[in-house]
DNA sequence: TGCCAACATAGATGTATGTCGAACACCAAG
DNA sequence: CTTGGTGTTCGACATACATCTATGTTGGCA
């Protein structure tokens, strides 16, 4: 079921020196992922959903059709983001370990 | 010159309650200006480069065409996440203050 | 076995976006 | 005022992307 790359710790705060091209490369994947408003909802939705996953019917409720939010929960697997998991009928979702503490760090002002 | 609609403190870590769709449409564009690698580098170079600016001249060798560069510039100011400033024959960029403090915020992990 | 619900994939389509070269605006020196 | 350097804007173009409808696939259940 095709499984995201690994997103990795990746790199040092934006502010402490110059990505280099393929860090760069890589991190944008991320943000690219979240730079969309209703993959950014969905993101959210599973991230602060109680037990950190969220099955697909509890978040399709996005004002897209489902085949669209099946589209941008695949993105967001794919950039590493969230992983999925099928139990009976339903698929769930969770926040990929990491992945917030890492874009987090790379957000920390370094100041 | 086009300035930037204020970016705002906007919201809470991610994890904390799903956003709505008026803070994930605002939210969602300042991801989506991180989210080219070429626009990343060049927030990077701004953001980890002396003085916390930099002008056009430092930072343009990042392997596209200059008017590309420019370009990119561009939207990360309309995105409000760097200013620009002319002073003599240069254009210096610097990072909008608390940007990175606000996108830090939403990605904490309220864990 | 057959059916229904939950998700995923496929194909089509309009729009957004990244890129370039050319032309323009701004400023400092001669 | 003219020249040269710095950066922006313009127009064109190819590609990427978000979205939809239609169709597949998978699993529970009668």
């Amino acid at each position: 079921m095709l499984e995201p790359e690994a997103v990795a710790p990746c790199c040092p705060p934006l502010t402490e020196r110059p990505l280099t091209a393929e860090e760069a490369e890589r991190t944008a994947k991320m943000f690219k992922a979240l730079g969309d408003p209703v993959r950014l909802r969905l993101f959210s939705l599973v991230a602060s959903h109680e037990g950190g996953e969220a099955c697909v019917c509890d978040i399709s409720d996005v004002g897209v059709s489902q085949p669209t939010v099946s589209h941008h929960l695949k993105k967001l697997r794919e950039a590493g983001l969230l992983t999925s998991e099928r139990r009976g009928t339903w698929v769930y979702y969770k926040v990929a370990p990491s992945v917030l503490a890492a874009m987090g760090q790379l957000l920390t002002a370094a100041d």
